[in-house]
DNA sequence: CGCGACCTCCTAAATACTTAGGACATCGAT
DNA sequence: ATCGATGTCCTAAGTATTTAGGAGGTCGCG
């Protein structure tokens, strides 16, 4: 067993978002939404180079319609979330998500009452879930 | 201009974090401390041309003494949590510090109750800066 | 003095990531 | 039937990252 985790490099992770946001998609698609790179947008060939890639890690399953294959994520959001955060936080902080936290506020990428508002909201949220409901 | 930022490579900081916590160091020490790969050490010139390539990079400072180089970071540590954050949170969570926090919890890193706890300690730090304190 | 220990610099090579061109197939329109 | 648009596949090359060997310098010691 080598690297069970296999982080997406930039690039992919770049063309994993749009299809995320965006749905399923064509080279054609994802070429379009890519922001420009120097002023140039990516070759379609590059494109479809990267989507061909993530195919074969088995990132994106593909479908033949019409003429092109469409591109799908199999990988899930919330997958990738939490093996790039995790990656981060064991390089980075120690293994400790509090850290990470406590890096946010000292950075000034979050404060103290932006976090305060958020926590409750998450509390809250699960509290209702506890109670009430469906999992 | 190309790329302000030049985030850390992934051996860029394993080696960097030795040098935050343990202080400056030669290459010897360096490469003690790096844990081995696949069952051995890295060779002691990895480690040299490593640091070599930190100095050209301006992340670290070094000064002879005695007859070998002693490495001291330059980069402030604050700085590369800082800039590998932000990094994250623009490539994953569109640039929404909350959102990370958000996935955090949603991957099971941390829990509603623990951010609770965090926030609010960092809250009754910072009400203490701003009354007494200095800073 | 000559030797081993220790260290630096230069250089190269393996691997990973990004970029893209060229050959070829197919469909729809002229 | 040919042409252009569109799409795939194969392949290569550029750049970045990681790894490390070899040449050569200096110091202390027998």
């Amino acid at each position: 067993m080598s690297r069970t985790t296999h982080q997406l490099t930039p690039l992919e992770l770049e063309i994993m978002n749009i299809l995320w946001e965006h749905g399923p998609g064509n080279v054609q698609a994802v070429a379009q939404r890519l922001p420009e790179r120097d002023g140039e947008p990516l070759a379609y060939t590059t494109v479809q180079t990267m989507l061909n890639v993530l195919h074969r890690k088995g990132k994106v399953r593909r479908e033949l319609v019409d003429r092109a294959y469409v591109y799908t994520p199999e990988l899930k959001r919330l997958d990738a979330m939490g093996s790039a955060v995790r990656d981060l936080v064991d390089r980075m902080f120690g293994g400790s998500a509090e850290s990470l936290v406590m890096g946010l506020v000292e950075t000034d990428q979050l404060t103290p009452e932006r976090l305060k508002a958020l926590q409750e909201k998450l509390l809250a949220a699960k509290a209702a879930r506890t109670k009430g409901g469906k999992k």
